[in-house]
DNA sequence: CGGTCGTTTGAAGTGGTTCAAGCCTTGTGG
DNA sequence: CCACAAGGCTTGAACCACTTCAAACGACCG
């Protein structure tokens, strides 16, 4: 509880920075748009995401983080991207796919907000919606070729690179360090690849001082260093 | 040459069938549009596909095959996805990606025909268009579950599936066989095995007869057989 | 303070890569 | 019509990265 109050505040920039950043929104009216739609709907831990109605949506995750997913036949599933706080995802229930949180998660309908009408924050909030699904997009791209040819290792640098970008944009690196509520099963199910083998991955980088992952943090996060994993 | 003209029949079929099933055409009213946008932009096999500004544009495949990659550090390349006669794609310039001509393309501007404007078929267009670019969206996903912890002979039959299953949209399998102008360089390229790999799965493709890959046609194709190894 | 979940590590097995050689098919020029 | 070259296909053998399984450890939560 106490710890839900105390990550309030950075929080509440991470979407109002998306809308002075990309939205074109002074500081002021950014944060009072995101106060304004406080009390979004609630997820916990490991709950899936499902939009309003039964018909593709579109999803502004105000605070936490989700993944989206496909189970496979095994038992197992493939991660095709994670989300962060202050992202707007497309949620479609019809496909064969899931979006599911991964930590607490607030969230609202965008079509409701849109629909409030309220006209220059419906605008502030078209370009960065725009931007949203046309990066989310190319990030597909990205993750493709980071699955296929490529060793463990560079696998797992080039995702924490990614994340760390996505993290930074919205001000939620702080130094080398930023949050990161990932278990290396979740990882692993984004990377194919076995548990173990991102344990390998994530003990060389440790050691060799591009990233630490410990208690949902990485810490010591050299991007440069691990660009140069990443690249190979 | 004669080769070309004894092919133009069928093609046109291929594009116009899309204006029929999904733009709600008339059988004649689409082999007219299709008639009246003929002799567009020519490419030969192997070259790249760029659309006429610099900004991303939509291009309409009315006959050839294509595929959409990115050329990675070391000379390989991962192959993103195959484009089909009849298929529309968006190419966009300033992305990290090529669309190269596999076979002899023939393929159009969208936005020119649009801005032609006569009506009915502005709107018998737009229908195939929004689906084309959800359907590829959705494969995205698809080719990302291929690619991830799945045995070879799994991902090639996955792959072939997706083919015949798009070709037979657009009219181009005739019985158990339809045309499949890649090398096995092409397939290694998208499914991230070797080509000696892709060898193999295709090899014991044929040996259950499953299909068989020869002179750029699949023939002796058994849908159930080949899901069968696609789902494990 | 015990249970649960995540991490860490080792050892054995395996699926895929790499490399290299031979073959087949197709296209080209004599 | 044949000969040759080029590109693609096929296959074997050695190697290696990753998987799988199992066990121990550590952190967090009631």
């Amino acid at each position: 509880m106490s710890q839900l109050r105390a990550g309030r505040r950075p929080v509440l920039e991470c979407a109002a920075r998306r809308l002075v950043h990309e939205g074109g929104l002074a500081e002021p009216q950014a944060r009072a748009l995101v106060e304004s739609i406080r009390g979004g709907v609630r997820y916990r831990a490991a709950s899936p995401i499902s939009p309003t109605s039964s018909a593709p949506g579109l999803v502004w995750i105000v605070d936490g983080w989700c993944c989206e997913f496909r189970a496979l036949f095994d038992g197992r599933r493939q991660i095709f991207s994670f989300a962060i706080p202050g992202d707007m995802v497309r949620v479609d229930p019809a496909a064969d796919r899931t979006f599911a949180a991964l930590t607490a998660v607030e969230c609202v309908d965008v079509a409701q907000i849109l629909g409030c009408g309220l006209e220059p924050e419906r605008s502030a909030l078209l370009t960065p919606l725009l931007r949203a699904v046309v990066a989310d997009g190319e990030r597909r791209y990205d993750h493709l070729s980071r699955l296929s040819r490529r060793a463990a290792i560079s696998r797992t640098a080039h995702l924490l690179v990614e994340l760390h970008d996505r993290l930074d944009d919205v001000g939620l690196v702080t130094g080398d360090a930023f949050p990161l509520p990932l278990t290396q099963e979740h990882i692993a199910d984004a990377l194919g690849l076995s548990p173990a083998q991102v344990n390998r991955s994530l003990r060389s980088l440790r050691e060799v001082g591009a990233a630490t992952l410990r208690f949902g943090r990485a810490t010591g996060f050299d991007r440069e260093r691990l660009s140069a994993f990443a690249a190979d």
